[in-house]
Formats: C-alpha cells, sequence, structure tokens
RNA sequence: GGUCCGGUAGCUCAGCUGGAUAGAGCAACAGCCUUCUAAGCUGUGGGUCUUGAGUUCGAAUCUCAACCGGAUCACCA
C-alpha cells in the first residue's frame, strides 16, 4: 500500500469517527503537497465542510490532530486555510528508499503466461523512399510505447506492417528502368532505400516536365494527366505486378530488398525492432473474403453497381465503401484482412496503432467496423495517434525538398555530439571505440529526448539547431546526471565507502533529500500513468525533473567527505538509487545511458 | 459546411480526474571552476493561461459560444 493510499483509509476513518458520518472515497482529495509549503501530503479540506459543519481551519486542526495521534507513519501537520498539510515520517520515507534500492524493477510488473498480449503496430513505411522525420516520431514513440506497457505486465508483439506494393513502388520501379543504366546500392555506394528514393523523385521530375510540354500543347491539366505515357506505364506494370509477370516481380523483389538493407540498418541506429512484419503484397487480398461473410450476414450492403457497403449511420458516421464495383478492395478492407491475419495468428487482448492523426477518421471506422465484424478487440483498439512534425520554417514537403531526412538526422545529431564532447575534452583518455559509442549515446539520446518529451497528440516544432543544444530539458542532461551518479559511486568504491550499512538518520534528511525519496517513490505510478496514458512524454518529463533536482542536490552536498557515517552511507544510497531510476526511465524511452561523458 | 484535435512567457514545452502565489528550458542580464564531471549550479527580469459567458467556496483545468491554427470528410494508401 501506498502512502496516500494509506492516508485515504485513514482520512475517511478520521471523517467517521470526528462526525460520525461515512463519506465517499472521491470526497478525499488527497494531493502531493506545494514545494513552497511545508508538508508531504495535502488533504483538502474544502469538500468536507459541509460534513464537519465547522470553518476550513477548525476542520484541518481536528483532522489533522486525528490523523497525527493514530498514524505512526506521520511526524507533524500544519493547516493553511482548507489545506492540511501532512508530514510524512523520515523513517518512513528512508524505509521505503532502501526498499527500492534493493528491488531492480521498482516495483514494474513482468508479464506472466496469463498477462494480456498487446500487439502495437508501428513504423509502416513505404518502399519507395528513405524515412524522414515523421517516421522518426512514429518510431520512438511506437518502440518506447512497447517498453512501457511490457513494463506493466503485458505481453507485448511489436510489429511492422510494409506497405510494399502499389502504385507509387512502381513510379520508383519504371524511373531505374528507363532512366538509371542499371546502378545498384553496390556499384553506386548509395544506401539502398536513399537509391530507390532518388529513382522516385526521378519518376516525379520527368512526369512533371511529361505534363508541363502537354500543357504547352493546349491541353488542360486534367487532360494532361490523362494523356501522360508515363502515367499509362506506371499502371501497366502495376497490372504486371498484380498479374505475376515474372520480369516485374523480379525487379520488385530486388529493389525492395535493396530498400530493406537500407531501413535495417536506419532503424538500428534508431534502436527499434519488430517481433514480426507483415508484408501489405501477402496481405491486401485477405480482406475481401470477411467482407463477403458478413455482406452474406446482414451486417453489409451492395449496391446496385456491385460495390459494398457498410452503414454506419447508426454510428453517428457515414457510408464507407468496403469492395469497388469491379471487387477489389481499398484500404479498409486491406485492414480488416491484417486484423483478421493478426488474430488468427495471435491471442490480442489488444491492438494498438501508432499511426498519425491524420488518420483519426479512418480508425474511428475502423474500429467500429471490426466490432461489428465480431473481434472482441475491435471497440476497444487503440490509435495511437499522434501530431506531425513541423520545422521552424513551415511544414515538410516533400515537393519542397524540406523534408528531413531520418539518415541524415542521426548522423548530424551523432556528429555534432562527438564534436561537442570533443571541445570540451570529454572524450580524453578514452578509446576510438568508447568515444565513439559515447557520442552515439549522446546524439541520439538528444534526438530520442527531444521527441518524446512532447505531448504525442500535439504538433510539435522540430528545430535541428535547439535539438541539437545539450542544455536544458534535454537528453544529455540527464545522461550527464547518472554519468555524475556513476562517478560518485566509483570514488566511493575506491575509498572503500559503501552504503551498506542501513544507515539511520531519519531525523536529519533536508528537504531535499527527502524530496528526492519521494519523487523516486513515484516512479512507479509514473509509469502505470504512463501506460494508461499512452504517452511516453510522461516518464519523460518525470525523469528530467529527478534528474534536475538530483543535480541541485549534488551541488549543495559534499557526498564523499561527509563525517557522519551513516548519513554518507545514506548519500550514496540516494544516489545509487536516483541513478538506477534514472537509468530505468530512460530505458523505457528506449534512450541508452552512459557510466561515463 | 460536418466531425475531431490544439491555442499557457519573445521561442520550445510542462501543468488539465477543479484547489494554495500558473512552472521548466532556451533567449537576455548578473554571479559561481584550489571541493566528487561547469554538457553544471545560483540569482534577476518576463504571463489579461485566445476571448466572452456559465457551473463552484474555488477555473489554465469542467460546460457552452465565438475567434485563430491544424487534420479529416475519395470506389487514394
Amino acid at each position: 500500500m501506498t502512502i496516500s493510499q494509506l492516508l485515504e483509509k485513514k482520512a475517511l476513518q478520521a471523517i467517521e469517527n470526528l462526525y460520525g458520518q461515512t463519506v465517499d472515497v472521491s470526497q478525499i482529495q488527497l494531493q502531493s503537497t506545494k514545494k513552497e509549503f511545508e508538508g508531504d501530503l495535502t488533504l483538502v479540506t474544502f469538500p468536507l465542510l459541509r460534513i464537519s459543519k465547522k470553518k476550513p481551519e477548525e476542520t484541518g486542526e481536528e483532522l489533522g490532530k486525528w490523523l497525527l495521534e493514530k498514524t505512526p507513519e506521520l511526524s507533524s501537520y500544519n493547516v493553511i486555510k482548507g489545506f492540511l498539510n501532512l508530514t510524512v515520517s523520515p523513517a518512513y520515507w528512508l524505509n521505503e528508499l532502501v526498499l527500492a534500492s534493493n528491488t531492480t524493477d521498482f516495483g514494474l510488473t513482468k508479464a506472466g503466461a496469463d498477462s494480456p498480449l498487446v500487439m502495437v503496430e508501428y513504423s509502416s513505411p513505404n518502399t519507395n523512399k528513405p524515412l524522414h522525420l515523421g517516421h522518426v516520431r512514429n518510431n520512438l514513440l511506437g518502440y518506447s510505447l512497447c517498453r512501457i506497457l511490457e513494463a506493466n505486465g503485458n505481453k507485448v508483439v511489436k510489429t511492422n506492417i510494409v506497405n510494399d506494393r502499389g502504385v507509387h513502388i512502381c513510379k520508383s520501379m519504371l524511373a531505374w528502368k528507363k532512366y538509371g543504366n542499371g546502378e545498384t546500392p553496390a556499384s553506386s555506394g548509395k544506401k539502398g532505400d536513399h537509391l530507390v528514393g532518388d529513382y522516385y523523385v526521378a519518376f516525379n521530375q520527368h512526369y512533371l516536365e511529361e505534363l508541363a510540354e502537354l500543357q504547352a500543347k493546349g491541353m488542360t491539366k486534367e487532360q494532361a494527366e490523362a494523356a501522360s505515357t508515363l502515367m499509362a506505364e506506371t499502371r501497366e506494370m502495376l497490372l504486371a505486378w498484380e498479374a505475376g509477370d515474372p520480369e516485374v516481380r523480379q525487379l520488385w523483389e530486388t529493389m525492395n530488398g535493396w530498400v530493406y538493407a537500407g531501413f535495417d540498418e536506419t532503424y538500428n541506429k534508431l534502436g527499434v525492432s519488430f517481433d514480426k512484419i507483415y508484408y501489405e503484397s501477402q496481405t491486401y487480398l485477405l480482406g475481401k473474403d470477411v467482407v463477403l461473410d458478413n455482406l452474406e450476414k446482414g451486417i453489409f450492403y451492395r449496391q446496385e453497381d456491385g460495390s459494398v457497403w457498410a452503414d454506419l449511420t447508426a454510428d453517428g458516421l457515414d457510408q464507407k465503401v468496403l469492395l469497388r464495383g469491379d471487387g477489389t478492395s481499398v484500404y479498409m478492407t486491406q485492414d480488416i484482412g491484417t486484423a483478421s491475419l493478426r488474430f488468427s495468428e495471435y491471442p490480442i487482448d489488444k491492438m494498438v496503432y501508432v499511426v498519425g492523426n491524420e488518420q483519426n477518421y479512418h480508425f474511428q471506422v475502423l474500429s467500429i467496423l471490426l466490432d461489428k465484424v465480431g473481434f472482441a478487440w475491435g471497440k476497444d483498439l487503440v490509435h495511437f495517434s499522434y501530431g506531425m512534425v513541423e520545422l521552424p520554417e513551415g511544414k515538410m514537403k516533400s515537393r519542397e525538398g524540406t523534408v528531413v531526412d531520418a539518415d541524415d538526422l542521426v548522423d548530424e545529431m551523432v556528429g555534432t555530439a562527438r564534436e561537442t564532447s570533443r571541445e570540451l575534452g570529454k572524450l580524453d583518455g578514452l578509446s576510438e571505440a568508447e568515444a565513439e559509442d559515447i557520442a552515439e549515446m549522446v546524439g541520439m539520446g538528444a534526438l530520442k529526448y527531444f521527441i518524446l518529451k512532447v505531448d504525442p497528440r500535439k504538433n510539435m516544432t522540430f528545430n535541428p539547431k535547439e535539438s541539437i543544444d545539450f542544455n536544458g530539458n534535454t537528453g544529455p542532461f540527464i545522461q550527464y546526471t547518472h554519468a555524475r551518479i556513476k562517478s560518485v559511486l566509483r570514488k566511493a568504491e575506491e575509498q572503500g565507502l559503501s552504503f551498506d550499512t542501513k544507515p539511520n538518520v531519519a531525523g536529519s534528511l533536508s528537504d531535499k533529500e527527502l524530496f528526492l525519496i519521494q519523487l523516486i517513490d513515484s516512479f512507479p505510478q509514473t509509469v502505470k500513468d504512463a501506460a494508461e496514458g499512452f504517452s511516453p512524454a510522461i516518464i519523460a518529463n518525470y525523469i528530467y525533473e529527478l534528474a534536475k533536482e538530483f543535480n541541485q542536490f549534488y551541488h549543495d552536498y559534499t557526498i564523499l567527505k561527509e563525517s557522519d557515517e551513516s548519513l554518507r552511507g545514506f548519500r550514496l544510497l540516494l544516489a545509487s538509487t536516483t541513478g538506477k531510476v534514472i537509468r530505468t526511465g530512460m530505458d523505457l524511452l528506449g534512450v541508452r545511458v552512459p557510466d561515463r561523458m
């Protein structure tokens, strides 16, 4: 039982005892005390006045007195207007600290055999161009969310559905055939996904040129688009692909292979991974049967032209097409098919889709459809919706070349970390491999933290310059704090000091120390909140606060030169536990933490 | 136009199941390296929480309306 749960219970007893009335738990408002007031937890007594029928101050006094007498965990109280501030005894906090320090998981739960299985879909790239900044946000959020769900006792299957077919893929292929000279990643030295992306760009350039020529001859834009031979060739290629034309399939497999090699490299750099990868080329036909089955059951209906629809007006939405007049699938149908395949392969209890907020409507519809079709988890599937990433100059537009490439970004971040570290002399005396490892951790830490600390739902502005600034609320600041803590512990060990002798310093803890312990104590709850809110940002902001508090503490106290043995032991214990919490928290964000930097 | 999301310091963001004087960082200014890492610490200045009404003992937080910004409303994915 946590201290606030305990006090909640006690408060109920106090009210019953003092005023002879039972109240609902919702009337008990217990919150952590604001920093500028004395105390740890505050009971707001305003709502209780109609029960006590007394002034706020009087009610607070009565309750405070009763609670202090009956609760050994409390050491004092004070009343300010309708706020009863309760101080928890240092002995209690110290005990909590020792407990936290001795556990490796900080109250986080591991999944057991009967834990719910959560499948998280994230990343979902197209194989016609490299990953960009928007994908980076998706990948980091998705991966971190998986870690957080795991830490809350769920079995997690990380999945990725690769959009490896379609007109856009054919565009790259066609351009490579027409305009290329047979270059490969090996022959050109280019990363596979970049090479293919270059041909996608080339296609669009040639296409625009063709349109301009046709329009110069007097056609309207629409006429030109219809008359484009390049587009006609692309459609032809798509048909050939669908018919299984060996030559087209061969080219498709070769070029996709290049892209996958490139993606793997990028995923590696980002530190994300998947348990199961689905390919759209293998799933895009699946939804049709499900739709037809349910058409027979009368859940969907057919229009005169042969197209199949779902009527969602009862749910406040519109009609939604599921099969075209010619019997082919649309995007929604494919998602139903993929869902059905996944369900047959895994005993899914909850499905989470990490997809941008431009698809909010799509997932609203998908949820209703899956429910209608009979998937238990359909109704409460989670669309983990996140906002777009904008640049200080405005939106990213691939046509205008304002897209930030994921690989370039990663290289830039690590490069800057390397340079800055070198300038500051942080890498002196380290081997080349060690120095590079630290530069990688710090550069990636800066990028990951910068993106994850923002509420996922919000559109965010990514300022490359600012993200590379390692001051303030940044990943490197937190990493730095951890490195300092490790340094303190190393020196302590060199001097033969330890915190094993359980220190008894109950009476002499400072406010800062107590506050730090309380912060550490609230870590498991924060991780739960993050899982419930589907927000790594909650953990990011928590870790920052912890690191900041420790840094201040660090400057105010001499840890190693303390004369009092027990006090010195206690401070080492506090440092060690803080370090562990920081490491665990950063791990949940998918950020590595160096022991020295 | 319908629906959904957002609007907090010059900038980037916390805070939102209602609670005390709305917080950080960046930027600006002033200090701190004979003390365990100065990628740090301390201090100063900076706010009609978009606006207006309502609910309440109490509203950045809840409700309604307006304004601004974004997304979406395809037999595209």
